[in-house]
DNA sequence: GTGGTATCTTGAACGCGTTCAAGTCGGGCA
DNA sequence: TGCCCGACTTGAACGCGTTCAAGATACCAC
């Protein structure tokens, strides 16, 4: 018997109680809202104490990057098919962002909330901040994927610096999405569907060399923007 | 005595209370921040009593708006003398976009508050709110200017939507404004003159006829998804 | 003047997010 | 066995934004 119990040590027992209050708070957000949604109905929700909450997470809005890290997980997941199986740079690209509407539907009432701080430089969801690091780099991974599996042939400078690019687009897309109250978000979609093409063709134009000075110039700005804020890499 | 006060009269009296309400938000905002400064503070930095504020607005964040309302104000006024002299097109917007980054420059502290809530659709200060539609068309109305007081040659369609497009640029550059700690924000202004360029032979080679088509797409595009907001005029 | 009324003002009270001093729990060492 | 100590848990208390019933004020009609 106590043989069995060192997976379920000191640790474990605090992962579940902190599971129990993440899951209590997805489960009211979504039924109820963000604001509507109150600490003390958390914790009676999780069955723990208000303060218990503050021992895991600093803040109300600290719940929220939890659940961030579980769309954005769902997102990951959702993507690999598509991933999987095309090979056309638009087609990956419309697959992936469309994965990422189908993933945060669910939380469209409430997902004002979670990117209402977007443009708080102080705010820990801010998708600049530190705090949110892992998650960005990890989609912006996601969009190299995009790019390094398919069909088409880039220079290295493009390479470096298309995902970020894509990042950024896909943030403006969101940002879309977020007050978009057509039915099925087919507002949404149909931007995706008009912007890819047009993307592409950036990018497919910015290689002739004709152009290649522009574009250069073009990848070299969207760099030392990015390093300018703490967005290196 | 009594004539002179035809111009005191009831009205007045809660135009000055809601004057003085919103001069020491506005200080203490300034010299606080937003969070540091409670609406007691304020309340009794204008020598009222706390409910008084809400009898002239109905929550802080309103505040902001009353503020934001100001800083529009103030830029209208800043840009007025570059549009008289300059006329070509990129130096007007060029102009006009550095006098909005001087006339917010002192808030760049707590301006993050006044952009957090953009992304949220049910903020009031949400820019594509409808309590935002009068400064939004104003500002659409400054950026029409700058086109139309230029040198500049467009289609019609396409003066009618590029002052929409602009201010979606303005926006942009205003978010990464807010997370510029460069010092006199030279990095946005960097961002400026090399974004601006890049429009103009946007918009100029939208009026060559070999690309008058994807140009016409592009702009009925554009004003398609500006009508399935709220935004539309 | 007197009463009526719309405008404006008050501050106690409410529920919220958050803090913190005071615990409880449970494994390891004597 | 006893007791120690770090990990975990508790809920009363604090200050905040916000509400609201109650009152003050100033103007008009009579």
């Amino acid at each position: 018997m106590a043989a069995k119990d060192d997976a379920s040590s000191r640790t474990t027992r605090g992962e579940e109680t902190k599971a129990k209050i993440v899951d209590a708070a997805m489960r009211l957000f979504t039924a109820e809202g963000y604001d509507a949604t109150t600490m003390r109905a958390i914790a009676t929700e999780a069955g723990v104490a208000v303060g218990n909450a503050y021992y895991y997470f600093p803040s109300k809005e600290h719940l929220i990057q939890a659940f961030y890290a579980r769309t954005h997980a769902e997102h990951m997941a959702a993507a690999r098919p598509v991933l999987e199986k095309e090979r056309d740079f638009a087609a990956r690209l419309t697959g992936v962002m469309e994965a990422k509407l189908d993933t945060i539907e669910p939380y469209h009432r409430f997902s004002g909330v979670l990117f209402t701080t977007a443009a708080d430089p102080e705010s820990p969801l801010n998708p600049f901040s530190d705090e949110s690091l892992t998650t960005r780099r990890e989609s912006t991974a996601l969009f190299a994927e995009v790019v390094s599996g398919s069909k088409l042939r880039v220079s290295k400078e493009m390479a470096a610096e298309l995902p970020n690019l894509l990042w950024i687009w896909h943030m403006g897309v969101v940002l879309f999405w977020l007050h978009d109250d057509s039915k099925r978000r087919e507002r949404t979609r149909r931007l995706i569907q008009a912007t890819v093409p047009i993307l592409e063709k950036l990018v497919t134009l910015g290689s002739l060399p004709i152009l290649r000075g522009m574009a250069k110039d073009g990848l070299a700005l969207a760099k030392e923007m990015r390093e300018g804020r703490k967005l290196s890499t």
